[in-house]
DNA sequence: TTCGACACATACCA
DNA sequence: ATGGTATGTGTCGA
C-alpha cells in the first residue's frame, strides 16, 4: 500500500521515501500559519510569546508553491540539508492523513499515566528500585536501540484551555472541546519530579479530540463555526467574524521558556538519515479516542499488512468507507465531513519519530531554568475572504516543563538514558 | 562546543 | 531461526 511521509515503510528505498513524500504531499492541504498578532495573543496567555513569529506575506506566497509538487520534493532536499531553514518553511504544514499501520484488536481504555518507577512511591526493596548492582550497570550499559521499554509514557497533559469558542451551526450552542494527548516513548522522569528527553533520541506522541455531547454520529451531522480575531493592516483589532469550520485538524508545537527563542520539531522515516525529514504534519481530523500505550507501542513499525490495516482503523476514519456504509450520497453530503481534504482522516494523530530541530540550544548561556514544552492545538480551518485556508486555534493543552539533553557526552556518563536516568537534575 | 555524517550494535518483525 | 530493519548512541572532524 502507498505509504506517506511521516509513514515509515522498513522496506522503502529511499526513492521510494521521496515519492512517498510526494505522493502525499499531492494529497495533503496546506495551512499557512496563524498570523502573528493571533498567534502571539495565544501565547501570551501562558506566558509564552513567539516574536519569531513568521513573515505571513512569505508564507503565503510559499503555500501557493506548495502545491506544486516539485515544489515540495525541491523542498524536502532543502530540508535534509538545513534545518534551519525547514523550520521556516514548516509552517506550511502539510496536513496529513494517511501513515501507518498495524494492529491491534485493543481498543482504548482510559488512558491514565502509567506507572513509571520512580512515580510511585516505591521503596527501597521494591524491585522497581534499582539496587546498588542496578545503578552501577546503568552507568555501564547501553540501552538497546530497539528496546521496547523505549516506550515509556511521559507527562500528563494540562487541562484543555480554550482559545475561541465554538458553536454548533445548527442551533448556535456553545460547543466544548476536549483534547487528549500521551507521550509514550522518549520521556522520563527523574527523582526531582522533571521530565527528562534526549536530543539524539525520538519521541512518540498521539492526541485526538472530542466535542462534548457530541457522539461521532451527531459530530458528523453537523456543521461549527467560531469567530475569527480581525484586524486591519495595521494591526489594530477590528473586531471578530464569524466563519464557519471547513474542518478541525490537530497540529504538534514546542516552545520554550524562554520567550526569545522560537524552536521546532522534525520528523523522520524509519530510514533516518536515509530518509527525508520533515515537519510534523497539521492532521485534519474528527474526533476520536486516544488508544492505550500498548496499542500504540504495538503500531510502531509494523510491516505486516493485515497489522497495518487493523491499525489504520484504529488511527484513521475512512470517509469513502462511511459513505458507502451508510449509503450516502458523496456529493450531497452537507455535513462537516465532506471538507475534509481527504478520505482518510485522523481519528487520532500520531507523532512519531520526532526530535527537537538540532538547532536548538539546550542549555547555552547562563540561562539556567530554560525548558521546553510541547503543546497540542486543535485548530479550525476556515477560509478567507480570498479563499484562503486559515487555521484558526480553538483550544490547546501542553506538558509542564520538558528537560532536553543535549548531545555533550557528560549526558550520557551518568544515568542511563532508558534506564534509571534522572537520578540528578540536569540544570 | 556543537553539529552533520557515518558507524556500530542489538531487539524487533515477519 | 534467519535476515532485514529501526534506532540509541559512539565517534570523527569541521
Amino acid at each position: 500500500m502507498m505509504t506517506i511521509p511521516t509513514d515509515d515503510h522498513p522496506s522503502l528505498t529511499e526513492d521510494d521515501a521521496a515519492a512517498a513524500v510526494a505522493a502525499a504531499n499531492s494529497a495533503v492541504v496546506n495551512i499557512p500559519h496563524l498570523k502573528d498578532d493571533e498567534a502571539q495573543q495565544l501565547h501570551q496567555q501562558y506566558e509564552h510569546h513567539n516574536p519569531h513569529q513568521h513573515d505571513q506575506d512569505q508564507i503565503s506566497a510559499q503555500l501557493s508553491h506548495q502545491l506544486s509538487h516539485q515544489h515540495y520534493q525541491q523542498q524536502q532536499q532543502q530540508q535534509q540539508q538545513h534545518h534551519h531553514q525547514q523550520q521556516q518553511q514548516q509552517l506550511q504544514q502539510h496536513l496529513h492523513h494517511q501513515l501507518q499501520p498495524q494492529q491491534q484488536q485493543q481498543q482504548q481504555q482510559a488512558q491514565r499515566q502509567v506507572h513509571h518507577p520512580l512515580n510511585h512511591g516505591h521503596h527501597l526493596g521494591m524491585l522497581n528500585q534499582p539496587n546498588e548492582t542496578e545503578l552501577l550497570e546503568s552507568v555501564t550499559k547501553k540501552v538497546a536501540p530497539r528496546s521496547s521499554d523505549l516506550f515509556r509514557v511521559g507527562p500528563r497533559f494540562s487541562d484543555t484551555r480554550h482559545h475561541q469558542d465554538i458553536y454548533c451551526k445548527r442551533n448556535d450552542m456553545d460547543v466544548n472541546p476536549v483534547l487528549h494527548a500521551r507521550i509514550d516513548r522518549g520521556f522520563e522522569i527523574g527523582e526531582n519530579g522533571t521530565w527528562i528527553g534526549y536530543k539524539r533520541n525520538y519521541f512518540t506522541l498521539v492526541t485526538a479530540f472530542s466535542l462534548e455531547n457530541f457522539d461521532f454520529d451527531r459530530f458528523i451531522q453537523n456543521k461549527f463555526y467560531t469567530y475569527e480575531k480581525s484586524s486591519a493592516r495595521n494591526g489594530e483589532p477590528v473586531g471578530e467574524n464569524k466563519v464557519e469550520i471547513s474542518y478541525f485538524a490537530i497540529r504538534l508545537v514546542a516552545k520554550c521558556s524562554d520567550n526569545d527563542v522560537s524552536i521546532s520539531l522534525i520528523q523522520h522515516t524509519a530510514k533516518r538519515d536515509k530518509g527525508p525529514q520533515f515537519p510534523p504534519p497539521i492532521y485534519p481530523a474528527v474526533p476520536g479516542d486516544l488508544p492505550d500505550h500498548e496499542t500504540v507501542k504495538a503500531s510502531c513499525n509494523k510491516r505486516n499488512g493485515s497489522k497495518i490495516e487493523n491499525m489504520n482503523k484504529v488511527f484513521y476514519f475512512d470517509r469513502a468507507e462511511y459513505y458507502h456504509d451508510t449509503n450516502l450520497d458523496t456529493l450531497k453530503d452537507e455535513s462537516i465531513l465532506k471538507n475534509y481534504p481527504s478520505d482518510s482522516i485522523a481519528r487520532v494523530a500520531r507523532f512519531e519519530r520526532i526530535q527537537f530541530t538540532s538547532s536548538i540550544r539546550i542549555k547555552s548561556t547562563s540561562v539556567n531554568s530554560r525548558y521546553f514544552t510541547l503543546h497540542v492545538e486543535l485548530l479550525g480551518i476556515i477560509e478567507d475572504e480570498d479563499l484562503q485556508i486559515q487555521p484558526i486555534l480553538l483550544s490547546s493543552i501542553e506538558t509542564p516543563p520538558l528537560i532536553i539533553r543535549g548531545r555533550s557526552p557528560s549526558n550520557y556518563h551518568k544515568e542511563r538514558t532508558s534506564g534509571y536516568r534522572g537520578h540528578l537534575v540536569p540544570q
